[in-house]
DNA sequence: TTATTAATCCGAAACGTTTCGGATCGCTTT
DNA sequence: AAAGCGATCCGAAACGTTTCGGATTAATAA
């Protein structure tokens, strides 16, 4: 392995003017620089990252923590923002550690990680309003970015969709069209996207001169086909009336209520509309639904690279008030909604 | 940050004694041991991993390099081989780091990994007969671990299930049971598994005095549902006469192979009898197919411990002719497969 | 002429470990 | 009494960078 000295050596240089060359600092000739990479190169010469970190106290190194029973949703779900994050983060010339630790482990494995020193942020998903792991990060000054707001006062940079208005614009929609039952199933109730979509839900009804009826609101642990399924089910066959239209906290809770429908003997979207939220997984594409979905659609594969960037540079000590990053969704319209047909 | 300088200062021992004491060398009093000890628990000591690595060369971690296209299979798939490998380098403290490359990059990505010289070893999933990533780390010298057999003479440790076995065991299971026209729908020609498994399919061909029938075999890039429908579909309606059963390279493509025979109007297991090997996701459960699926079964989760365990002992130096290890899959007869009930 | 300045360069210390090669001391053997 | 030995300890160098605080030189200003 060849080292600065070597370079130095090679070229009667010494190792400060060799580091200094290539670390682009301004006070060495631009001729003996030339030099300088070219020997560089020749020798194949590799910074060892260590020897570095050691002085700089930076390691290059960015980690997340998952629990090992993968939280609120699938497994394709957390590879689809794995892989956008080792990607992005490589363009930093970060290299992106993964831990995955038991659940109730979480915190401990965050706690040995900054007792270990050895990361230099960590992103942090699905930040819950009140999060100990933030709070951890935060009472550690270790820089991180969180993906859903913290109402926690920890000064750090955020990204997220605007979870408010996309609630807003699915049941405008619905309200537009006619619907006056609308259901909402939707994720954990403790999660910060589901407090914003959960008030403009209500915001939004009570806009349209709409009761709010409790039946029609179901929350659940992991938004999964079959927490569409069983939801719509039970709505649709409790005495009461059933609703006429469904927005669901992501594409696979409405492929699940897809196939209740069926089940039911309902088609979509003449006896009932749905309206789905569309992270855009290449698993469950709502224009490939039968029929097509309306979705709301925020893409969590671009929400990779605001993530990266803003804690690259929080890392590099922007000031944190530049650091927050809310997305909107866009609104598409396809074959899943439909003016109301009969009236109950 | 507290270091070693500050304990020995606090102790007025010295350095070397700390270190030494830390590292449980034998040279250094029992007593004194324990002060050290205590005074690296009171003072929250934690080493400073780069300066460690530093001097010793090894860095604490581990790679694992990703096409961007996530390769033969699924993500669900990838994504639990992460989170086991994940797991299983903490307990070893390596701290494992993805790697998310564009396809065509791959070998570049690992160039430039290796000329970093920050990773302690890799871990090469799905090795081809002839792997350039292979070649290219071994030429470097630096460690890795297989999963999947490469006939390269490269002396390095392979972990893989007995694939040869498996597929003799499933073809024996349904000669046994009287069936003569049996398909196999696999995965990418190229692949060890595939070549060992294809040559077991014709072993057992032979030994049971079978003709080995072209039409019967299929290959696809991509290990998936589609696979499976498209290619038991085709057989099945093609002029010649359709298999009477199916082995199948994973349990989506036995999915696949449902959902055509649904579609074709034919029963499981009366009509065509389905075996499947089984890496056990979580997310494609074979005891839950309606029949439930015969399988051989490897639980891929179960692959984590011995890839990383190998690969430590490589690390560590040990010597590699120790370090290969062949897992024998289980066979488990459910209710997909019976006797052939009419005769063509 | 002398003092200033700008452009280049460099020595040495520092980062926090590990490890080599002794040093010290009290005991046991000769 | 000298030599040898085991049990403990330690100084100093080394790993490969970065960076502070000058040093040197030649050109410019006084």
């Amino acid at each position: 392995m060849t080292t600065l000295k070597d370079i130095s050596r090679k070229l009667s240089i010494s190792v400060t003017t060799v580091s200094r060359a290539l670390n682009g600092y301004s006070d060495v000739n631009e001729e003996t620089r030339k030099r300088i990479h070219q020997a560089a190169v020749e020798l194949n010469y590799r910074p060892n990252q260590f020897a570095r970190k050691l002085v700089t106290g930076r390691s290059g190194l960015a980690a997340m923590v998952l629990p090992d029973d993968f939280g609120i949703t699938t497994r394709a779900i957390w590879f689809e923002i794995l892989a956008g994050l080792s990607v992005e983060f490589a363009k930093h010339d970060i290299d992106f550690v993964l831990k995955v630790s038991p659940t109730d482990q979480i915190v401990n494995t965050y706690q040995r990680l900054i007792e270990r020193n050895a990361m230099d942020g960590f992103v942090v998903i699905a930040a819950l309003p009140k999060d100990e792991r933030v709070s951890l990060l935060a009472r550690n000054d270790v820089p991180m970015v969180l993906h859903g707001r913290s109402e926690q006062v920890v000064e750090c940079p955020v990204f997220d969709i605007n979870n408010y208005e996309l609630m807003l614009q699915s049941m405008q929609h619905l309200l537009e069209i006619g619907h006056k039952r609308i259901a909402f199933i939707g994720g954990p109730a403790n999660h910060g996207f589901m407090i914003d979509r959960t008030r403009a839900y209500r915001a939004a009804l009570a806009g349209g001169g709409l009761p709010f009826n409790p039946d029609y609101i179901a929350c659940g642990e992991r938004m999964t086909e079959e927490l569409g399924m069983v939801n719509s089910i039970r709505m649709c066959s409790s005495g009461g009336e059933a609703p006429t239209a469904f927005v669901c906290g992501n594409t696979m809770i409405a492929k699940g209520i897809y196939s209740a429908m069926q089940v039911l003997g309902r088609n979509i979207p003449e006896d009932v509309s749905v309206v789905a939220h569309d992270d855009a997984l290449p698993e469950y594409r709502a224009v490939d639904f039968r029929p097509a979905l309306t979705v709301t659609r925020a893409p969590l594969r671009d929400s990779s690279r605001p993530l990266v960037d803003l804690l690259v540079r929080r890392i590099r000590g922007e000031a944190v008030e530049s650091l927050t990053e809310i997305q909107q969704a866009e609104f598409l319209v396809r074959s899943s909604t439909s003016a109301v047909k009969s009236i109950a």
